[in-house]
DNA sequence: ACCCTAAATAACAAGTTAGTTATATAGTTA
DNA sequence: TAACTATATAACTAACTTGTTATTTAGGGT
């Protein structure tokens, strides 16, 4: 559930939860995940060109991940299901691909609620 | 390894490595030691009144942690144990009692370098 | 319809985590 | 020294995580 401020604007939106805040410090408690997270920062640097989707807008699909995490396709599609589930990245299922993208609203909402709670 | 800054006020830190970062949120990712941090906030509130060592000063005595956990002493030494290790915690051992109590300076220089780096 | 590709799911093995009880260690006190 | 207390460690079990390979699901192209 969300609201908005009088300018709508930015997104007023409730805190997360102790579960909601634990499950996505699981989520980040891996350094496969972390690696992920962290390339697609910037997919263009870190992945071969997507002839497909566009890597900017919709995201970077499963095998190009699992090629650079060096792990199998069914792995890195539960680190993506975990990260997906956490929030933390955007999929986008597009004939026959998904693409994954940062879900940098979530992650900076994290960080910002970790800084203050902890 | 830590230097000062010109007014040798605020310690200059080097930053936290990989490692150590995937460590910290690898003990934060446990309710139960998120629930110790958080009950060290405040050890008057949480914990009864500690005849021996000074609770503000030296921290909170093994035994009054296990006793809330409600988990045995062994597995609470655990917990403390992880969250000591990753700097989270300091443990002040004192005539056969060992005390904890937060490490507000690494917490905060935790989560500002997650801040930046996520 | 058939084949091909991408991704998700199922089933399983190996390693890690988190709990237990029992024991060892260390410090204090009678 | 002996007894008592607090904590840490050892040994074990159960549950969870993370990897694998095999299979299923879903789309697109011929």
């Amino acid at each position: 559930m969300k609201t908005f401020d009088d300018e709508g604007q930015r997104a007023i939106l409730e805190p997360l939860t102790t579960i909601e805040m634990e499950h996505i410090l699981k989520a980040l408690a891996s350094s496969r995940r972390l690696l992920i997270l962290e390339w697609l920062k910037d997919p263009k640097s870190h992945f071969p060109p997507q002839v497909h989707g566009d890597q900017e807008k919709h995201g970077v699909c499963t095998q190009f991940i699992a090629e650079k995490l060096a792990v199998s396709q069914p792995a890195t599609s539960r680190h993506l299901k975990l990260l997906s589930q956490a929030g933390l990245v955007t999929a986008s299922p597009v004939k026959g691909w998904t693409y994954y993208r940062r879900n940098e609203s979530n992650l900076s909402r994290f960080t910002r609620q970790l800084s203050t709670e902890l």
